[in-house]
DNA sequence: GTTTCAAATGCAATTCAGTTGCATCTGGTT
DNA sequence: AACCAGATGCAACTGAATTGCATTTGAAAC
C-alpha cells in the first residue's frame, strides 16, 4: 500500500482512485495546488465536483490544509504529521509568488510575540510573505 | 469640506455622494468593511456595481486597502497616511474574528526576521491572527 | 465469492462575489 | 451656461464553489 492509500485508510476514508491521485499529485508538487490545476491533471478522469468534494474531505480529516491565494482562490497542500482532525498545525510561512501566483509552505523558526488590545482573544497567528519564487526569478 | 471630501479631492477623485458616504461609513467602523455591509448601509441609494467600482477606485488611489477575509470575501479599510498610489503601507496586523468574521487592523511593533530558501526573493511579509474579537467575546 | 450499504461519484442546476459593456448623468472646470 | 471626462445605473456575464439527486463502488459482513 502506497503512502496515499495509507493516509486515506488511516483517516477512515475510502481508498478511491480520485483521492489517491489527488494525494500523489500533491506529493509531487512543492507548492499548494488549486482545484483548476488538479482538474487539468485529471484531464477528464474525474468530475470537477468530485474534486471539490475530495479536497474538502481531505481538509476536514486533517490530511491537507487550505490556503487562500492573494487571488482569492483556494489552494491545498499536504499537512505535516502534526495535523489532526482537531487541530491543523499550519505553523509555517505561506509564500505567495507575485508572478506565478503559486503558494509555497516554508518552514519558519520563530514566531513573533503579539500584543492585542483588551478584549481580543488570540487563537493563532500566521505569517505570510510575498515576492518572487525560485522558479520565476 | 469634511474629511471624506478632502481625501477625494486630494487624490484627484470627483467628490460624489457615493464616495463620500463610503468613506464616512468606514471612518465610523473599527473593522474593515465588506461590499455586502456597504450595500446594506446604502439600502438602495447606490447600485451594487457602483459600490464595487468605488471600492476599487479608492484602493487604486491608496485611500483604502483591501484585505481578504478567511471566507474569501474582500474587505476594505482606510489607510494610514503613509499609503500612496505607489505603495500601500499595510504594516499592521489583520485580526480575523472567527465568530463575526470581521477583520480588524491592529498596530504591531516589530516584525520577525524571515529566512527564505535560496532563490526566493522577498518583497514583503504580513502578519495575521485569528481568534475572538472584543465584541464577540 | 456474493451480498450489502454507507460513502463516493457524476451530472445538472444553482449560488454568490465580482466584472464588463454600454447608455445616461453629473461634478467641476472653462 | 456649455462642456466633457469621469461616475453612475442597469443588464448581462464570468468563474469559483456548492447543492440535490440518481447511480456506482469500496470494503466489510456473510
Amino acid at each position: 500500500m502506497d503512502r496515499s492509500a495509507h493516509l486515506l485508510s488511516e483517516h477512515g476514508l475510502k481508498n478511491t482512485p480520485v483521492r489517491r491521485k489527488v494525494l500523489s499529485f500533491m506529493e509531487e508538487r512543492k507548492h499548494a495546488v488549486s482545484h483548476a490545476e488538479l482538474e487539468g491533471a485529471f484531464n477528464g478522469d474525474a468530475d470537477r465536483v468530485t474534486l471539490y468534494r475530495a479536497l474538502n474531505t481531505l481538509e476536514e480529516k486533517g490530511i491537507v490544509h487550505k490556503v487562500l491565494g492573494r487571488d482569492g482562490i483556494a489552494r491545498y497542500a499536504l499537512c505535516q504529521d502534526a495535523c489532526t482532525v482537531h487541530r491543523h498545525d499550519d505553523q509555517h510561512l505561506h509564500f505567495h509568488c507575485n508572478t506565478c501566483k503559486n503558494v509555497f509552505c516554508l518552514a519558519v523558526d520563530d514566531y513573533p510575540e503579539v500584543n492585542l488590545p483588551a478584549g481580543f482573544m488570540l487563537s493563532k497567528i500566521q505569517l505570510s510573505a510575498e515576492g518572487i519564487c525560485d522558479n520565476c526569478k
